[in-house]
DNA sequence: TACTATTAAAAGTCAAAGAAAGTCAAAGTC
DNA sequence: GACTTTGACTTTCTTTGACTTTTAATAGTA
């Protein structure tokens, strides 16, 4: 197992018996053996606003870094993605909302695959203009069907 | 007999205990002793969506590939419209097929929509012909995630 | 005491190195 | 001719570490 992904449960499991979790980046890298900017990487790739998290730190002498789980209502969540979402939008760009989505318990398995599915590069057999234009569209309209 | 067909019998031998197995390509490469691209063409001609598999993988440190076996009886009833549906497809003809997977509870409302939602008429704005064709592109490809 | 200067203790950044997996086409087999 | 094997090259993600920035704590001074 990746020490990213322990280091990521480890925050998830403290933010499960309170929702603002305060560590201390050395200590922690020192506990998990790993270097200081590793737990910078988990934390801007796995605590990030899109994932509903909010993030503070404060540096200097007994500065500390404070993870904050911010609830959204799903709907809110979803709208909030829709109108974030431009004209265009790539097979890849789509994969990360939807991987948030499933972060977030706002889709499961099976309905994350039809999104896929839908939006795939290997479906969409257009231009690329006329692709990225489709699949913002398509994409959009299928989340409009989750609200 | 050939590498393809041991690999291919070791992966499904681990699908016999856990319907879920993980691997990682290099040690199962050096494992067999043939080339990590050998894997891929492994999992590429055996264990496609249309047999009933579904794979998904990570790269960099700690990567691997999972794959995954899916129940058969819903995916017979499934890879049966697939290849049913011919290239193209209206709006009306999707709606009648998603209707018949609800009653046959194959799939529940909120994958309807979606289903829906990626094949309206009012998101393909394309010309009629590519229109009719793209949906069941689109169409098939997420029957079969849900495979 | 209050105010400034220094020090040291944090956290932040960024790019290089490393570790997987993916792709694709050429070569080999049956 | 279709399927299989091979390998060079690419892409993606993770790990590491040197260097930077910020700021709390402390020491020094009027």
């Amino acid at each position: 197992m990746k020490i990213s992904d322990i280091i990521e449960d480890f925050i998830k499991e403290m933010l499960e018996d309170d929702d603002l979790a305060v560590i201390q980046r050395n200590d922690l890298a020192q506990h998990f053996n790993c270097v200081p900017s590793q737990i910078n990487y988990v934390i801007s790739t796995r605590f990030t606003p899109m994932q509903g998290y909010y993030v503070e730190s404060s540096r200097g002498g007994g500065g500390c870094i404070k993870i904050k789980k911010v609830s959204i209502t799903h709907s809110d969540y979803l709208m909030h993605t829709i109108n974030s979402i431009g004209d265009t939008i790539t097979a890849k760009e789509v994969e990360i909302f939807v991987n948030n989505f499933l972060d977030y318990d706002i889709i499961d398995e099976k309905e994350a695959k039809l999104i896929k599915g839908a939006t795939s590069d290997k479906v969409l057999t257009l231009p690329k203009e006329t692709k990225d234009e489709i699949r913002a569209k398509i994409f959009k309209n299928m989340l409009i069907n989750l609200v």
